[in-house]
DNA sequence: CAGTTAATTAAACGATGCGTATCGTTTCAA
DNA sequence: TTGAAACGATACGCATCGTTTAATTAACTG
């Protein structure tokens, strides 16, 4: 409430920015993102949806990836993974983090979209590395590293084993989408630690 | 050259296809698929490219996915597993296969749009799926089951090892991009036959 | 060689989206 | 009250889409 007025920033004078416009996009955003898909998203649609003007979506987003990062910013975050002395419990919640966000009908277009379109948009492939990819994969690395100090993590690789559990993660998710869910998480956590369960 | 002619067939007579065009139409596409992308392939751009009409572009081919494909065909095709009697031997192979199939510039581009325009081109995701991706699958699944039976393999769900071994190759060589394929052949090989080697 | 047939071409169609620009209006601060 | 900036509405020129038309071209047939 305090902080809605912008004027100890730059700004001196002059109408301020509509939040209701800026979260009616947003919104159509989402919207939209769900029903056509990234590639099919157009900003006429967006500023219909929303009742705005084209203008006014350009003239705060520059770009069409910007406009979907933000409009799914908290879709797609993921947490960091804890600490908590336990390795197996560590690796167990950074997996379901993982399974979780993927699972999110918004999180997997855009996820998508921001990896194949790092060829055509590297802006957006970038953003979306260092503020959501790079986080939990540095702080994921550590968990495992964590884990093998303590003698309960064999192998060497740890990347490969990240690549595993990402990869495995997003191959049942988002690329297979059947929800074959079931036992994913313990599979991957016997890949991890060595086999106890013959589940 | 004696079965030029469709005439056996169907087709009474009159012009024949000019299978100039056909190869010139396919050949631009995958020239402007390396140089573009998928999203940014125009049909005009393709019918420039190939020195053709549009009509004629679209008189053979209906979509943009069905073009693509045909195009890539060779590309993206994946040999099937082989069964020397050796479980780890065929393995090795079959991971070769992926990566070296997903590493081909051509596949990743086809790859990703295959599966990323699932959502609006149901048809190209279904084609991929049943010509390509399936028969590799069922291939490799019946190679894993071998394993299993010879004692090889320990693991129960050969499908959540299946979804390992392609997810992992998928994030190394697709998402990734980086050429960190180094000992990832070996690495997935130890996950699947359990690890002696502590590379 | 003439005739048949269908492939191919060039051109244009209406739709749609892009990004930009303009205009008059609205809202807030000084 | 005045100035500054945001806003909604609208329209522009351009590009590409997928489709359709009529005319031309080429290969096989008798």
């Amino acid at each position: 409430m305090s902080d809605k007025n912008k004027n100890s920033e730059g700004r001196s004078s002059g109408r301020p920015r509509s939040e209701r416009s800026r979260a009616s996009i947003l919104a159509a955003v989402r919207k939209l993102l769900l029903k056509d898909g990234y590639t099919n998203l157009t900003m006429e649609a967006v500023a219909r949806q929303a009742g705005v003007s084209k203008a006014t979506i350009y003239r705060w987003w520059k770009t069409k990836g910007e406009l979907v990062l933000e409009a799914a910013e908290s879709e797609i975050a993921i947490g960091s993974v804890p600490d908590t002395g336990d390795s197996r419990a560590d690796m167990d919640a950074a997996i379901s983090q993982l399974i979780e966000t993927f699972t999110r009908p918004l999180a997997s277009i855009v996820i998508f979209a921001a990896i194949t379109t790092g060829g055509s948009d590297p802006k957006m492939a970038q953003i979306f590395r260092d503020q959501f990819v790079y986080p939990w994969r540095v702080s994921a690395f550590e968990a495992l590293e964590r884990a093998r100090t303590r003698g309960d993590v064999s192998v060497q690789d740890l990347h490969f084993l990240l690549d595993v559990i990402v990869g495995t993660v997003f191959q049942r998710t988002l690329v297979m989408k059947e929800p074959m869910i079931e036992g994913l998480k313990e599979n991957l956590l016997g890949v991890i630690f060595g086999r106890d369960n013959t589940t």
